[in-house]
DNA sequence: ACGCATTTGTTCGTATGTATT
DNA sequence: TAATACATACGAACAAATGCG
């Protein structure tokens, strides 16, 4: 586990790419592995800082150290006197954690869902070009609104768009989701084993096409938030293609910058 | 020093704000205090983790996590073997730290200035409640252009509108923009000692009216992306209003989640 | 209600490695 | 080469939150 320190490092003539790493860097990759294998699953405790010392045979500090920068990274949660638990999108608190939607007063949205569409096909270029597929894989597409209560009558606010790799989601149908209560991504954790850990958007304005400006109930041409969302799971591995067109009358997206 | 900690608090009766808070909590206010202050002028080194420790009479470590936190805020900035600096909005890394327009091939921006409006009046009623002024109180308000080559002719792409506290930026004129070459956040740093540190965004997408089409280039009724910003400098006090109209045919608004 | 064991959180101290000047 | 600064790693002790008996 020592890595290569200086001392053992053979002469090497260019900087390799890992030529060596910390300690730290070393055991959060080990964490990360078990994670990915699914040693500790969403919702469930790592086992205690000294206990992964003792199974690394390092120090607590430098475990500390690896939990730190996963917790930072929001892929671990730790709790005082509880112990360390891997991220899920179940809680109440990190539900909305990639949703940036948020009410023009600042409430939280309370949105519900109604679902359009889950059906079985080849996915078209650009999907597989997004998720890395191998050509002609099948992939599963989801469209659902979502809906906000606007002076006590309940509006379309965003019309998603989802694409999903068909190998990973194998029993995803609409009677599942149907079924489902409860956030999507808890459902794709519980059921499928995908976790989402990261995501990267894409915003850009966009009028209203016709089939779309229906069922948001908008006018044709009306301006629209287009929101394309590249979700990872761990590896960097693109796991959800989706694209959300949100109606941003009396909703917006939030986002902070430090 | 010391802080509240009954088995190590020395008969020191301390005239703590916080009723009680980690040490390096302390130090990491005490530190915030004296940026604010300006003893550490943005892109300066402030002094060792050493000296520090010995300045508040802690321990190296529990300097280094007080820097550690102000390091993942981006206030601080950490060199090895150079030292510790003060966080700038000079240089190219930062340059564009708050701003997530990009190209959509993923190239940088490469954005052209130019400056629309620049006068001082009494801020409108908006203004004074985001900014937090007195009633009455003067704001400047600047309007400019950024403009990018597409296709080998430069084209307009978002069109800024930005409010600042008058008493703030009292020597801030048309002729003083016009001549700073370089970030508008440097300029403030340099000639008006006012260091954004964080923003709040709120995207939303609207329809371009006549005159905002006009300067943009595009249809009237076009979808832009309306980016609301308000900025904030040391003690979250709110120091800019912006308001940018993004013409996203071409560009599009990064973001990263996780 | 109380105390105890467990777990993370804080703080200190020391030593060594690595980057910069 | 030497001095300085941050980076890593270890060890130890106590604080604070939690849960259990």
């Amino acid at each position: 586990m020592q890595g290569m320190s200086a001392a053992t490092a053979p002469a090497a003539p260019l900087p390799e790419t890992p030529a060596f790493s910390p300690l730290y860097q070393q055991i959060k990759a080990l964490l990360l592995k078990s994670l990915q294998g699914g040693e500790w699953l969403p919702g469930q405790a790592i086992p205690s800082e000294v206990e992964l010392a003792a199974r690394f045979r390092v120090s607590q500090g430098t475990v500390r150290k690896a939990i730190d920068e996963l917790a930072t990274e929001n892929v671990l949660v730790r709790r005082q006197g509880k112990g360390t638990f891997v991220a899920t999108h179940a809680e109440q608190a990190t539900q909305f954690r990639f949703l940036r939607l948020v009410a023009d007063d600042g409430s939280p949205p309370a949105l519900q869902r109604r679902l359009l569409e889950c059906r079985r096909m080849r996915a078209p270029g650009e999907v597989t070009r997004l998720l890395a597929l191998a050509a002609g894989e099948a992939a599963v597409q989801v469209r659902r609104l979502l809906l906000a209560p606007l002076d006590g009558v309940l509006r379309p606010v965003v019309l998603d768009d989802l694409w999903l790799p068909g190998t990973l989601f194998k029993g995803l149908s609409a009677e599942r989701l149907q079924a489902w209560r409860g956030p999507m991504y808890r459902l794709f954790e519980a059921e499928f084993a995908v976790h989402m850990i990261r995501a990267e958007e894409k915003l850009r304005a966009v009028a209203a096409q016709a089939d779309d400006a229906a069922l948001l109930d908008v006018p044709v041409g009306a301006p629209l938030l287009s929101v394309e969302r590249l979700a990872y799971t761990y590896g960097d591995r693109p796991v959800e293609l989706r694209r959300g067109l949100y109606h941003t009358a009396a909703h917006h997206y939030r986002n902070e910058l430090s």
